[in-house]
DNA sequence: ACAGTCACTACACACGCGTATAGCGTCCTG
DNA sequence: CAGGACGCTATACGCGTGTGTAGTGACTGT
């Protein structure tokens, strides 16, 4: 059976902690991860994790920081070979995932739990060249928000899959990471970028509706809010 | 100063343990939330939670089920006052941001770790029902994907933007939570769904791409998958 | 040959935590 | 007026945890 990573034994110890680390993190989240555990997974000692790394938390920030390198060269190789295809080369897409698919757990946590800010950072910058050639060829009116929060928003949705990934792959009904639940959810990701889910005219109401709200706070909220909180008090 | 929320003095000492451990649980997580911090919180002692909720993990799912019951009701406020104006009533959308918007931290967390499935359902439900009527009105090919699929994928996606606030936060510059962060959000989201984000054309060359890389693995992935790990073990 | 550094281990400490238990006052019920 | 149920507190126990410290062997430069 071959490895599709390098064998364990062959890196160094610190390396083969900080791997444990991020899978200990990855399966249990920081906090009930253990030391011990950890350095039992790496085959080391807990006296070593500490040598190396000096507490819990360094040993967090080295695994985020690898994360955020990790990402950075991916994102590189993919920018390097890019003006392939339609978006981007779709065999660096895929081998950046075959790449990170062990991390997914601790990527997702520790996204989730605002940590790996300058990772989230660093794809908000990617989305946002993706989104400046997506401006060039963009029809109608301009967007009515800068760049910079679209970028955000639309990394946060691309995002939320991997992080959401239980619920995703418990409510498709199959396992996100084997073949057939990725194709349904790949699917499904295609169709909803492929098709814009409000009409303009939809979004010209609900920016005017929204506009209104924020100007003056219509007392329509308050009542509902007061309702609802009554209502839920029947414990 | 009026408070929008009930006088926490009026609830039971269940109720304001239950809710002392939201905000706690929201703010710190649930391991780091301690049982006393909670119980201090809510101004009773230790061993009444221990009383009234038997254990810590039974508080946390007491707290699932309760906000699991808010969103229902909240959902169904909204569903009874239907067929309003474009997309459901943004009076119930604005009321129903307003009661959840404390509990948001508890509610992104415990979507992130996989925790609240009830919940997620419920809100994969009524997405579908949104998307059921928006696929009636809809031009051009059949969705490739199940309406399942993609009610799931856009309810992540939904999700997202709460469950990684932080990141949204620190990245447009404004607390989402300000009217003006939250106006930029909004209106970057607006903007988002109301435009295609790729075209058929492309969408249809991604889905033969994705057909080619699932039926037979190409080699250029696993290079590419191993130089990326090489390049990295430089640590 | 020798001192020094470094990777690494074994062991012990202190502390915070969830949990358990005993007891107290109050209110309802027969 | 007994008496039990209930809401609630105070206090203690035990365990797992991160962390600290002392020690060992191997390798290195002088």
């Amino acid at each position: 059976m071959a490895t599709t990573q390098p064998d364990p034994e062959d890196l160094t110890a610190r390396a083969r902690i900080r791997d444990a680390a991020l899978l200990q993190f990855g399966e249990h989240g920081f906090e009930r991860a253990t030391i011990r555990e950890i350095a039992k997974a790496a085959g080391v000692s807990s006296g070593l994790v500490r040598h190396h790394f000096g507490s819990k938390q360094e040993l967090r920030e080295a695994c985020d920081e690898f994360m955020y390198r990790t990402v950075r060269k991916l994102s590189d190789q993919a920018r390097a070979g890019l003006v392939h295809g339609a978006f981007g080369d779709l065999n660096h897409l895929a081998a950046a995932r075959a790449v990170l698919l062990p991390y997914q757990n601790y990527l997702a946590r520790a996204l989730a739990d605002g940590t790996a800010a300058a990772l989230f950072d660093q794809m908000v910058d990617i989305t946002e060249e993706w989104l400046a050639r997506a401006d060039e060829k963009r029809a109608g009116a301009p967007p009515a928000a800068s760049r910079k929060a679209r970028a955000t928003v639309l990394t946060a949705m691309a995002m939320a899959v991997p992080v959401l990934h239980q619920h995703v792959s418990r409510s498709i009904g199959a396992d996100m990471f084997t073949p057939e639940g990725d194709r349904e959810v790949a699917y499904a990701l295609i169709d909803l970028y492929s098709h814009a889910l409000i009409t303009p005219d939809d979004a010209a109401t609900a920016r005017d509706a929204l506009d209104t709200v924020w100007s003056k706070q219509p007392p329509a909220d308050r009542d509902a809010v007061i309702r609802a909180f009554e209502e839920q008090n029947d414990d």
